[in-house]
DNA sequence: AGCGTCAAGTTCCATTTGGAACTAAATCAG
DNA sequence: CTGATTTAGTTCCAAATGGAACTTGACGCT
């Protein structure tokens, strides 16, 4: 009655025994799915993004645009909200509002850019900063964690195929409208 | 004045031509981040579903939720919220109203479940089977639009890899909580 | 220089979201 | 078999969200 698999993988083997653990729905978006990448995209991220933005909300009382900014001044002292942004795709208006918390929360500081005075250069502060150190090991900790079944090399294999993805990414469309 | 990169990656060819089109703090993210799966799966997986669901959004007027569960159903025949709600980790309150309205726009249908009569067991119409048929091609062509880039090979990897994760994802913790 | 278009951030407000409490049914413990 | 606990799904409501309009400054173009 199964359809054939849609998915270019045949991990025969651990498949039968991921069948007892995992939702049958999911089983069925694994291996019968034509969009096998976008699930396997979601799902995953969800596995990471879930718990460490609970954790960091409870223990930091940051939501999740609050510390995507403070994060991203953390890796990029200096940025402006326009480069997070582009980088993380969450809305401007959303973006703004995370700033103006951090703003008066004392995490964040800003100054007038001097070559577009529209824009402001983003820092962190000493509290700010000392966050961003605490939460960098606990999130590396749950990659590590989800990495784990994986060798040296197929760690590496992964980053580096989902880099050739991210740089063809400029490439897609960002809108369907035109097609019929 | 840069730090090593903290990604296991080395393309340094297709990395100068990236360094053009994408945002300066998106290369930071990339080269210069301790978390580069969580960016990676989050950035690459927007990139997927931005421009699809904002298209089945103005095409079809169905929400994300909604349409994840006309999805879901479309290709599992038979599940309950509950198996939605296990396979996307959207809340089940979300997923509760979202079946709500494809009902009431007559795109699935539902019956109790005769095993479990809290339970009700999940069919699209022949309307709402339209809708999966069609939008379907689009998504597998956004799909093939963003692997374009990988070989055969590359794409089989990419898909086993991530096979091994979801298969391991039972295993990671649902909660940072109890570490300090 | 002056005018039209574009870009960075902000504000407004209707809609969506999701935690928590709830109902009803299933399952478990003794 | 009975009461205690868990589970499927719904409802309620305070809070977050994001599209659209707005403000101010930058960048053409003539």
């Amino acid at each position: 009655m199964r359809r054939a698999p849609t998915a270019l993988s045949r991990l025969d083997h651990e498949r039968e025994a991921a069948l007892r653990d995992l939702d049958p729905l999911t089983i069925t978006k694994l291996w019968d799915n034509p969009c096998w990448l976008s699930f396997r995209l979601n799902f995953i991220a969800f596995r990471f993004n879930d718990p460490v933005y609970r954790w960091i909300e409870t223990r930091y009382g940051l939501v999740r645009p609050e510390f995507v900014v403070l994060y991203a001044v953390g890796l990029r002292d200096g940025v402006a909200a326009k480069n997070i942004v582009a980088s993380s795709g969450l809305p401007k208006n959303t973006l703004s509002r995370a700033i103006q918390k951090l703003l008066t929360r004392r995490l964040l500081k800003r100054e007038t850019d001097r070559d577009d005075l529209r824009s402001f250069v983003l820092r962190l502060t000493t509290a700010g900063r000392a966050i961003f150190e605490e939460t960098m090991p606990v999130m590396v900790q749950q990659q590590t964690t989800m990495l784990e079944g994986l060798s040296e090399a197929e760690q590496r294999q992964l980053c580096e195929l989902m880099d050739k993805l991210v740089i063809a990414s400029p490439t897609w469309p960002n809108d369907l409208d035109n097609q019929t």
